[in-house]
DNA sequence: AACGCAGATTTCGATATCGAAATATTAGCA
DNA sequence: TGCTAATATTTCGATATCGAAATCTGCGTT
């Protein structure tokens, strides 16, 4: 143990001072108050994700491949759609989607409409693996939203949706 | 050229799909329309965040050292919790400074109360590149919210602040 | 004061990721 | 049709990250 044992700083302290800073250095008060929010709230998510998946025995980035696989709603998904999605190279997503498919959670396909590509697409391990995530990560997704009643959160939804509707805009 | 030509979902349509998918899976919808929003934002920051960085010749990981030392506040910081912010191993960290060190963006220095113990701080350099992607990154993120006027703004941050003001009691 | 335990950092071997080049197929055009 | 440019994926060598073990310091107990 140190000497000092210093108390970690609430999320909430950090927060608080990382807009200070932000603005400091040159942002807009009302612009760093919600990305630094946004952000530092999608960072803390990640670490509980992060836990969570151990038990399921999967990384970040296969997670993210198997959310984008449940949510693509039928559409067809290729390698490099989930490449993008992932923000990883697409030779990575070779590899991943190799060591994935040994383990059965994904399959892929040639297209029929086009050789080049190949398609890729969740087996039942897959979604079997999808649906149990979601309902432990559902968990602790509810108490981070605890101390917003059903109208705020409504609310919160609503102003969240305004910014993504406006996001494909702005993809130059 | 593929023979067909899909047009890609829009961020909203895909949102949309994707909070579908969680409830079916088991979600509650309340809980999924919030946190599929803010992570939806949070990639798609990180995905403009990534091209930003490569002007200034920085990976992801070296930003979230930069950004947690400048807004350390005046606060001590260790290797060890910069592994933690930044959600890698602190073997990982010891070689990311290595390297940050060479190019003259952090300095590390004994902690005069623990000689078990690193402090990290930013060089001038570090500042200086720190205020530059500030100023920078400030650029897309008022082209995110320009959808919101200023009492949306502060509207959207006080109900993120809530949720960020109850995310200590949840670390157990 | 000496001992062993706990914490912080680094070292080391294995794995994942990256960017560029290679391969294969398709689209557009003469 | 034949040719060239563009697109999708994989291969390959270099780099980054991981987890476990090693090293070192400081704390607490006897």
């Amino acid at each position: 143990m140190p000497t000092t044992r210093r108390r970690p700083r609430s999320a909430q302290q950090r927060y608080q001072e990382a807009v200070a800073t932000y603005v400091a250095a040159g942002g807009d008060e009302s612009v760093q108050r919600v990305i630094t929010a946004v952000n530092s709230l999608a960072r803390k998510l990640d670490q509980w994700y992060a836990r969570q998946l151990v038990d399921l025995d999967l990384t970040q980035g296969e997670w993210a491949v198997i959310a984008e696989l449940a949510t693509a709603d039928g559409t067809p998904v290729t390698p490099s759609r989930l490449a993008d999605a992932g923000n990883v190279a697409a030779s990575s997503m070779t590899h991943r989607l190799d060591k994935m498919t040994e383990r059965g959670l994904v399959r892929r396909s040639p297209d029929p409409d086009n050789r080049t590509r190949v398609l890729v697409e969740l087996t039942d391990d897959g979604w079997g693996v999808f649906e149990a995530a979601v309902r432990e990560a559902n968990v602790v997704e509810s108490d981070v939203l605890a101390g917003l009643g059903k109208k705020q959160r409504a609310e919160l939804a609503d102003l969240l949706e305004v910014v993504i509707a406006d996001l494909d805009a702005l993809e130059t």
